[in-house]
DNA sequence: CATGAATGAGTTTTCATTCAT
DNA sequence: AATGAATGAAAACTCATTCAT
């Protein structure tokens, strides 16, 4: 009896051969350019410059490619440094948050992923779950890590900091990102962010700091 | 011989035939379940109770099609009554907003449109931003009115009232809105949902309150 | 939630609706000379004169189109009347019966549904045992039913009916099946087959001929 | 330059090198479980424990992998000694190699060879007939030559030897080797084969013993 | 107007084969 | 000789769209 095996990533294939890195980077483009149901294998191949098959050497099939994408993308984001060293002070520290934070998302194609997965978060739920688990719900944990310090410090007073934390960071994106991302705005321009920031803040303060 | 034949069809078309919302009921529900390139004319068809050819009759293509449900959608918001009466005290009808508005999105496909859209604005861009100014920048632009009267009435302090409209409604969905979009989370209970506006509205008058 | 639902032969695509039947006349003959994996779904529109689009309507996926065909053959073989009249001599009757059996298997195309489905069998051992229980032991067992009739009437001494039954029908095959199918000889000759007939029978009567 | 590397592969390509024989090894499993058409280039290499190039460097192309195996299933049937002197009585000859042939077709994977071969007999009839000719036809006929020496010594009075040795293969394997191979049945038992081949004899003796 | 049968271009995926090392 | 990465042609299958009735 035989039975089929498939064992993707050879030895030789290793988790970050160029080829692999190629492949990734073309079908980033166009993944991000047209969603998972918009981008076809052919154009990704095109795109990667590879055949088609080589695209199935590196990759089970379309799914797994845009996993991999995805996982990109959380190792990213998981490494991005967002200075949380409860030593600093709120102010400063929410406000490079935010300017970080915004420029993660509106950097070009920024958006994409965020778009691109909440697509097809209907049809494969795990993968929009698992998308946020490790890339929102991470920030929000870490900047409600920040928080609770500040509150154990007595410098702030909230009640739910998971809340806030989401509160934050909604409140940094208001007015820039859901434009950007229906294409009804440009990216905004570095000085229209601090002032969105910097409102946020101001908000977030407003509510938070102890008396 | 052909051209003749195309006269009548404008007649029996009417904007509001049965047959046409019948369609556009049908075609709705799979927009909304399965994203535009999910969507196939074959179901839509059949969840209309159609055949495939009478919805050409009706819209000219699939793209003509899902169009005509964001038009509806966004008929839909417009009819919306948010309680925008500037007489009313301003705690009181940002909560009533942000409790509807709230409920708008989470109800049982409620993102679905908003996700939908999302999905293929990088691919459609006109559509994208139709759909953002016809109904998200329009209830922020009927919420900013609101503010501006009573930051005329010198009852609130607002620099930006079209941000401060957006900061609102971001603060409205903190916590709730991306785990639901993202499968994540079921959708919120009506406590959880009455907390959040709640701490938004704190938030918001915190901030924006005239002393 | 939209549940996707196929159902095909739709009441208007009526089980045999012509273009069905020439679907199925195209695949025939295509599947019978290339075999289940040799036979492209393309070369199957092709030669049924259709496009292979319209193979889809009418037929699942390419294994429910090659189980139409095994089912027709099933029918077939279901219909060709042997005449096992119990009140018939031993002898006739299983000559005539033989005549008409190498007649079905030597007949142009006559072994290839055997031999194809035979090649699949492994894989697909549901289609291997239906055809075999409708076809070859449906068979089987109508001349098993005849022989008990003459065991009964003192006509024939047979311990094991069903054996003697595959013994009669495997007799009747020598030299002439095989090497058929195995493209060794060219169908035999009217004369070769009554002679191989006449011998199975000699030999099977004088086995089972009561004293 | 080319033409130079192409002149010293025959020295190492010699007909039996162990790694020819490994691969040969590993093709037959995988051809004959999956058949040909379902068979892999990859599947064999990984079968055999060698990568795809080296299948190339041993063999022209999977067709010559493959009639390599039939040569050797070829070689193999026509080293089996079926112990035909002429000196033994006819009874036990006959149930001998009964019983023997009956294990080599019924050997688990046994059947395959001659399914797999008739699986694209139409579409190789040289591939077809050579297996035919060098393993089926090959007993018949040192089946028949024993025969033939009986009926020389008039200890039978057959006719057409190739025919009644013929009828005596067939008739051993009749209600055992359609059903297995159609996968509707389990290998026989020791008891179920020995009954078969005992009534085959019986028949074949009562036709064709001298009287 | 309404139908649904028919299409064919396009999609994902597989696999025998080649070739640089 | 041996490798295995890479290819591209071809396969199964889908679906928006057309058109005769």
């Amino acid at each position: 009896m035989v039975v089929a095996s498939r064992e993707h990533l050879h030895v030789l294939q290793e988790e970050d051969s160029s080829k692999r890195r190629q492949i990734l980077a073309g079908a980033r483009k166009v993944f991000m350019d047209l969603g998972f149901d918009g981008a076809s294998m052919g154009e990704i191949a095109r795109a990667a410059g590879v055949s088609k098959g080589t695209l199935y050497v590196y990759f089970a099939d379309k799914s797994a490619l845009f996993e991999a994408i995805l996982e990109e993308e959380a190792l990213f984001h998981g490494q991005v440094v967002f200075n949380f060293d409860p030593a600093r002070d709120a102010e400063t520290t929410l406000k490079d948050f935010g300017q970080a934070y915004n420029h993660l998302l509106c950097r070009p194609g920024g958006g994409s992923a965020i778009r691109t997965v909440m697509a097809i978060a209907e049809r494969m739920p795990d993968v929009g779950r698992r998308y946020y688990l490790r890339v929102l719900d991470k920030t929000i944990n870490r900047l409600s890590e920040y928080l609770k310090a500040h509150v154990a410090s007595g410098d702030l007073e909230i009640d739910d900091c998971d809340l806030a934390a989401s509160q934050f960071m909604e409140l940094c994106k208001a007015s820039l990102f859901l434009p950007l991302i229906f294409q009804a705005a440009s990216p905004p321009s570095e000085q229209r962010m601090t002032e969105v920031v910097d409102s946020a803040t101001r908000m977030f303060l407003a509510a938070y700091k102890a008396k």
